[in-house]
DNA sequence: GAGTGGTCTAGACCACAGA
DNA sequence: CTGTGGTCTAGACCACTCT
């Protein structure tokens, strides 16, 4: 029960709360990644607004991309799947247009450490909390292209890394097997010359042109999950932006 | 009069029509960018629906950033304003998240010639079609920071490079003198080395890392209005996507 | 006050999915 | 067949802007 009363006089649109209350309960958990909502009708009658009002909230759910709807099912709650991952959080087409995973090629290092001045100011924890670093190579095609440095909150991912294979989408893993659903990133690009490593594991000369993606991916609620930033050799792919 | 009656048994929704025609009628000039279209009520009359139809058919266009509505004063064709230039088409920030437009610092040169195969086919012209090309750096803050070249249908902006001083807003421009509002842009990304124009006219060395950002601008019909190219130096300010 | 868009309701009918 | 979301309508009332 929510929207308190008919007590609406000059606050907030009903169809806010409603919006606000539904996302409440996605994130505490009460319908779960892939779940199904209530029907409108159904949500109408515990939330005492009429169907119009629900119908309104849900559509605007629809367009943050936090429910998907199909005539005929029902209401549920996105889930990361593979396409979702592909078309929505993943930027880089080839230069003839097509999109395409990359996979994982080497994972270089997991560690478990406490986090460094800019790492914990990034993910906002306190200083030298404990924090997950990943690095590890990606292909595109069959070329040796991304130099991936990832690093997440010890305390939300507990145990990852201890069996050492990571699959390609990580964002599944993280809501699959810890609960943490990626719901939002900004991306900060610039380019810099490779160093002897990038050299090394990317078949470049010392002081190539590389693009550097600094991603922090963000929960529902606002919380950083995930800071990454990768490397990459952008002769043959290109970062992808399109503003409407 | 639209809407075609009420024969609508299976066919695309009836908001979607109206949205269309508005859309036809924006494109064919019935409204110039910063025009007020008719009320709701007007319109619901005019094309024989209920005003709730055309409440959804507007709320869509809204949302394609195509009109902007104002409770009490009315609805409005989206004009380019230096505020849209900067936050709907101007990508780059500070290092501190701070947005600013670059200015023009330096006209490099304007042609009028045929253009090339590329810039032909970028733009969708017949082989060796006239273009205006334009070259100029842009600086940010105080730095020379992008080097832009800009290529254009002529018959599209018949004229422009005569009297040779370009606003900083080249959408407001194109706007204004030529009808030619600049509605979507798709941008691609990639890392290149400065060669030795980049390095007189930005202040790099050569070989150092650039950003180029390469960018095919529409107008709401889907016609290539614009193909730029701009090479940044990525010191002190990056490129920012939101994936959400 | 008159006119605009914004919210909310109630009800009818359609299209689609699944038992 | 039932239940779901999708479309369309009609009407009431609110909030804002301008005169």
């Amino acid at each position: 029960m929510r929207a308190t009363g008919k007590s609406r006089h000059k606050q907030t649109p009903l169809y806010q709360q409603i919006s606000e209350e539904i996302v409440a309960r996605i994130n505490k958990g009460v319908w779960l990644p892939g779940d199904a909502l209530p029907s409108e009708m159904a949500l109408a009658e515990e939330l005492m607004v009429s169907q119009g009002t629900v119908r309104k909230a849900l559509d605007e759910l629809t367009h943050r991309n936090l429910v998907t709807r199909h005539q005929g099912k029902g209401t549920f709650v996105t889930a990361h799947t593979a396409q979702r991952e592909l078309f929505h959080f993943f930027n880089l087409t080839r230069d003839d247009g097509r999109k395409q995973l990359p996979t994982t090629k080497r994972i270089i290092g997991i560690e478990n450490r406490r986090g460094n001045s800019d790492e914990c100011t990034r993910l906002k924890l306190k200083p030298a909390t404990r924090v997950i670093f990943i690095e590890r190579i990606r292909e595109l095609g069959k070329r040796s292209a991304i130099f991936e440095t990832i690093v997440l909150p010890a305390k939300m991912f507990r145990g990852l890394g201890m069996n050492d294979t990571l699959p390609n989408e990580l964002y599944q893993l993280y809501e699959q097997q810890y609960g943490v659903t990626i719901h939002k990133a900004v991306e900060r690009i610039g380019a810099i010359s490779a160093d002897r490593n990038h050299a090394r594991h990317l078949n470049v000369q010392n002081g190539a042109p590389l693009l550097e993606i600094d991603r922090l991916a963000e929960t529902l609620d606002g919380t950083p999950a995930e800071w990454r930033r990768s490397q990459l050799n952008t002769i043959s792919h290109k970062y992808i932006g399109e503003i409407i």
